[in-house]
DNA sequence: TCCGTCACGCACGTC
DNA sequence: GACGTACGTGACGGAG
């Protein structure tokens, strides 16, 4: 019933963003960097006192603040975007997302009765009854009594990891079990459960967002983690299911951006070639296949398409030849192929990841579309495997956090046209490159058109943003 | 000796 | 590359 009003400096965001690897912006910390007085004297358990000073002390650490904001010119960042957004976020954890319980629990039955069956099957099998959720039992059993070769390590004895188990599925048949009781358990204790109990009285889920948390710009969601609900397997899709308009006079609208990270690509690095795929709104995949492989594009494989979506997403993570191999199981010298391959065809994506590293190395950080940065100490290592990360993060950092900056900008002002013209449908959802609304029915055709622009003109780049709009009676649906 | 709390490592869900 | 959560495990400390 209270209503945020002339929100204009907050703190801890301010802070966020002169430093997001920062782990606390607690007063103490701001008063330290940015107070200009010596805080080494004071009780860190005297929060009294620290609230105290920090209250006194507040014009300075604002102004000092706001001129540090200001040399890295994210002004507009800090006013415009993250400072609008809180109201914003605010909303989404107030209204929350209605749950069908009975459909969440219908599910965990099921579940139970397969956990039980395969349970049975896999004691049966191994003679002898075990914690299969410990990895350290499952490793005695698999390793040891049955035999089967160790593929990997970790700090503390044998990998029971699903790559691991993948690689010994053809050598006994217990190891389908183990990966199949993997998935219904994760299903079970994290997704069916775990929402339960995550319901409120009112019917709702109220996840908080964390608008400081992530290095890159995204926004975090804890308690329950509703960034992170199934949908890559149909079994565990059927979750969303279970996400539900408020009641019959509503709807759930999706509006997910496509291939948002690789359009942010094309438009930082210029490359002219993968403009022009976007510009001619090619299936960007396929067009990736025609280049690497050297064919036409009407000869494209399934397989050819579906290694060069790999290589397209190790482009944006800064992925090595190795990890390439690893991610299609294929030699480090074929990864190494594709790679070298992208960069001949895509050579300004090549000339870009340089700069970013070069950047980093020079001026200690890189920064995203809107100004946002991101310090990358790491790139100064004398380790290389730490070196080597740190360039992968300065390569990558620029395109999540762009990406970030665009559907913040478009939260904000698809939020703001709902309030403004008074309608009954709320934005309630931000899963990274994807908004949720629960719309009034009578609003739906407007609500589609609304999000679909307000997402796509979010900012003007050298390539356009494309939407994808879903309506559905839940989240499944509207898909 | 028992029990609760905590930190940690591992495994796995999403974008 | 970016996250958050569940679970098992081992260490720790207070209560009995």
């Amino acid at each position: 019933g209270i209503e945020l009003k002339n929100l204009n400096f907050d703190g801890e965001i301010a802070s966020y963003l002169l430093n997001p690897s920062e782990s606390k912006y607690d007063m103490l910390n701001l008063l330290n960097q940015y107070s200009g007085i010596n805080t080494s004297g004071i009780d860190a358990d005297d929060k009294n006192g620290i609230a105290a000073l920090y209250v006194q002390k507040l014009d300075d650490i604002k102004r000092n603040m706001l001129t540090e904001i200001n040399k890295h010119g994210m002004n507009e960042l800090f006013e415009k975007i993250e400072m609008p957004l809180i109201e914003v976020l605010s909303s989404m954890e107030c209204l929350g997302f209605k749950v069908d319980a009975q459909i969440l629990h219908d599910i965990g039955f099921e579940l139970s009765e397969e956990i039980d069956k395969l349970t049975g099957e896999i004691y049966d099998i191994a003679g002898s009854e075990f914690n299969i959720n410990s990895p350290k039992q499952l490793g005695v059993i698999l390793f040891e009594k049955l035999n089967l070769p160790v593929i990997k390590k970790t700090k503390t004895g044998y990998s029971t990891d699903a790559e691991v188990l993948e690689e010994l599925s053809d050598k006994h048949e217990i190891v389908d079990k183990i990966i199949n009781y993997r998935q219904l358990v994760k299903l079970k204790s994290t997704y069916t459960d775990g929402l339960i109990s995550c319901i409120g009285k009112d019917g709702r889920i109220h996840s908080s967002f964390n608008q400081t948390v992530t290095a890159t710009g995204r926004i975090s969601s804890t308690e329950p983690n509703l960034q992170n609900i199934p949908i890559k397997m149909e079994q565990g899709r059927r979750i969303r299911k279970a996400f539900v308009p408020e009641n019959d006079e509503y709807v759930i609208i999706s509006g997910d951006y496509s291939q948002i990270e690789l359009r942010v690509l094309a438009h930082i690095s210029q490359d002219k070639s993968l403009i022009n795929s976007f510009v001619n709104n090619e299936d960007i995949h396929r067009r990736t296949a025609s280049e690497v492989f050297g064919i036409p594009m009407d000869e494209v494989t399934p397989l050819q398409r579906s290694r060069a979506k790999a290589v397209n997403f190790g482009i944006i993570y800064g992925q090595s030849d190795y990890g390439l191999s690893k991610e299609l199981k294929i030699s480090r010298k074929e990864a190494k192929s594709y790679i070298d391959n992208y960069f001949k065809r895509y050579s300004g994506v090549k000339d870009y990841l340089d700069s970013a590293i070069l950047d980093a190395k020079d001026k200690g950080y890189v920064t995203t579309l809107m100004n946002r940065i991101r310090y990358i100490p790491e790139i100064n290592s004398t380790n290389k495997n730490v070196k080597k990360f740190g360039e992968r993060l300065a390569m990558n950092t620029p395109i999540q956090g762009s990406a970030a900056d665009i559907i913040k900008i478009a939260m904000v002002k698809v939020y703001s046209r709902i309030k403004k013209e008074k309608l009954k449908s709320r934005l309630i959802l931000q899963v990274h490159d994807e908004l949720i609304v629960e719309a009034y029915k009578n609003e739906i055709d407007y609500m589609k058109q609304l999000i679909k622009s307000e997402m796509e003109n979010a900012v003007k780049l050298s390539v356009p943003l494309v939407v994808d709009i879903n309506v559905g009676n839940n989240w499944y649906e509207a898909k």
